[in-house]
DNA sequence: CGACACAACCATAGGGTTGTGTCGGTGCTCTATT
């Protein structure tokens, strides 16, 4: 146990005993609970069912006052409020939503006020309101803890802009310590959430990465009827287990629902353009095992904390390792044998490219930049207004909204000129290559020879220490041809920083025998062969600087 | 970016080719009607 933990170990011993039944902790928790006693912002990475919200039950168990809960969807955080309810019910949780109604809310404030409530669950976009953030701030919260954290990233830059004003938000509310939770996030992503968290020197705690008993796999198809037929196979195949299928688009995943239901397995399809009460009914029966396959977009998932789904069969690739590591690691939990299988047509990735590609117009931006400087930032419902004024919708308005500060953060270009415009334009395309370049390490994984639980080790950057054994590339063979051990003779070190004669500084995030994946700052990922970096000495490590030795 | 629907085209019938347009994922919240 370090040093950190040691002045705190027995308090937290005994109020995990108390308060959760539990007699020993399991890993990083008690890191995590000793660091925000000694009032430190953490970025907890940690597998789903390895007690994260445990962690921050107790955390805000330990420390006096209430603790705000920022959850992304309501169904999770009625999960979460349910659970506590069910198992410490001497634990009184609320939630501000729209499901609740005024007189609600205001209850709510009050019982939090007198001290009754130990928790608080809101969406970022209630404490992106300016009323509700004035009155939870009075409550002088003593903890926020940020559930999915991931979504800071995956949603915070267009779809959920609310996210990315976390960080404001929790300085308002007088900036207690911060739990961020997430159960994978790569270099980027965790650049995102201490970034836009602004969380100050957290500790980065990363838990178990590594799914032994998912046994990872690629089918390479040419043509649709071959991609249909494999898919079927290999639900056929499932031995009549528990699953789920995903698909890029909604019809797809109808299609797939009913050739699968053809095949007799009781099944379900499941996407965002269904009632609200009918996925809820899905997401109950699965987990009830009243179905055995769902097919579905990417809609299904926060929240399936089902044990024995024993495989998960992508029907397209996805649009990057971050996703697909997300939706296969809901296989497998009770550690039995399970199955991750991605059916891979190279056409599907322009799917990914697609959805990842807006960058926002000109006019747009510049008509956004003239509004925000003429109103006041701090009238009341200021970025309403900005996008009245602009004539631009809301989101595309946060969005451009969000990327100015972005560029001001940065010590960029300021202001309504055109240089300003062009600053928050080359933001976006900066991001946009980014998301482009993760699709382009997803058709890495796809292609790759290597041990694929290997290949995403190394891009989530844990270290990669053997084969995993079980993959379609360990079992034919063909991975242990690409395998030099644990020791790499390479002038780069994972995690270190580079700098590249065109791309810039970056970070290096993978090595194998012969060639070296960095994330670059400009131009995300590239994946470079080391014989020519090294002929043309492209790539350069550069000397620590003194401050981090 | 690419799949798909639909129309126009050729030319004396209807099926293939080409061109044009549309659509594609993830959720919160607010507001006005039933």
């Amino acid at each position: 146990m370090s040093d950190a933990v040691q002045p705190h170990a027995e308090r937290i011993r005994r109020t995990v005993k108390r308060f959760f039944g539990h007699d020993a902790l399991l890993p990083g928790q008690a890191e995590t609970l000793a660091a925000v006693l000694e009032g430190k912002d953490v970025l907890l990475i940690s597998p789903t069912g390895s007690g994260k919200s445990l962690t921050y039950q107790a955390a805000g168990v330990l420390l006096e006052g209430v603790t705000v809960v920022v959850s992304p969807l309501l169904a999770l955080q009625q999960d979460q409020m349910a659970g506590l309810g069910e198992r410490h019910p001497e634990l009184r949780a609320a939630r501000l939503s729209s499901a609740e109604t005024e007189a609600q809310r205001a209850q709510s404030l009050e019982r939090a006020r007198t001290g009754e409530l130990e928790f608080l669950f809101l969406s970022p976009e209630q404490l992106g309101n300016d009323e509700v953030r004035a009155a939870v701030a009075a409550l002088a919260p003593s903890l926020v803890a940020v559930d999915e954290a991931h979504c800071v990233s995956s949603w915070g830059h267009d779809f959920r802009p609310d996210y990315f004003r976390l960080g404001d938000i929790i300085a308002e509310l007088g900036s207690p310590p911060v739990i961020a939770m997430t159960a994978t996030a790569a270099l980027p992503v965790r650049e995102d959430i201490v970034d836009r968290l602004r969380l100050r020197d957290p500790q980065v705690i990363v838990t178990g990465f590594e799914r032994e008993n998912l046994a990872l796999g690629v089918v390479r198809v040419t043509t649709p009827e071959d991609q249909r037929r494999t898919v079927l196979d290999l639900v056929a195949d499932g031995e009549g287990g528990t699953g789920i299928v995903y698909c890029r688009t909604r019809r797809s995943a109808e299609e797939y629902a009913e050739d699968v239901a053809a095949l007799g397995r009781r099944t379900a399809v499941y996407h965002a353009g269904l009632p609200q009460r009918r996925r809820r009914e899905v997401h109950e029966a699965f987990l009830a095992g009243d179905f055995d396959i769902i097919a579905a977009t990417s809609a299904f998932g926060m929240g399936i904390d089902k044990p024995d789904i024993r495989f998960v069969v992508h029907a397209q690739v996805p649009e990057s390792p971050d996703t697909y590591y997300q939706e296969v690691g809901r296989a497998g939990r009770d550690g039995e044998p399970a199955l991750a299988a991605l059916v891979y047509r190279s056409e599907d990735l322009s799917l990914g490219r697609f959805f990842s590609g807006g960058v926002p117009n000109a006019e747009d931006t510049a008509a956004v930049l003239r509004a925000a400087a003429a109103i006041d930032p701090s009238s009341s419902g200021w970025r309403r207004q900005v996008s009245d004024r602009a004539g631009v919708g809301v989101r595309t308005s946060a969005r451009i909204l969000n990327l100015a500060e972005q560029v001001a953060e940065s010590g960029g270009r300021t202001g309504t000129g055109k240089r300003a415009v062009a600053a928050v334009l080359e933001r976006a395309e900066a991001h946009r290559r980014l998301q482009h370049s993760r699709v382009d390490m997803m058709r890495g994984y796809a292609e790759t020879t290597r041990c694929r639980s290997g290949y995403l080790l190394g891009y989530f950057g844990e270290p990669v220490t053997r084969l995993c054994g079980i993959c379609d590339n360990c079992r034919t063979g063909v991975a242990e041809l690409a395998w030099d051990g644990a020791e790499k003779s390479s002038p780069f070190t994972p995690q270190s920083p580079v700098t590249h004669d065109a791309f810039g500084p970056g970070v290096v995030t993978d090595l194998e025998e012969d060639r070296v994946t960095v994330l670059f700052e400009d131009v995300g990922y590239k994946t470079l062969a080391l014989d020519l970096v090294e002929e043309r000495s492209l790539l350069e490590p550069v000397a620590d600087s003194p401050t981090s030795s």
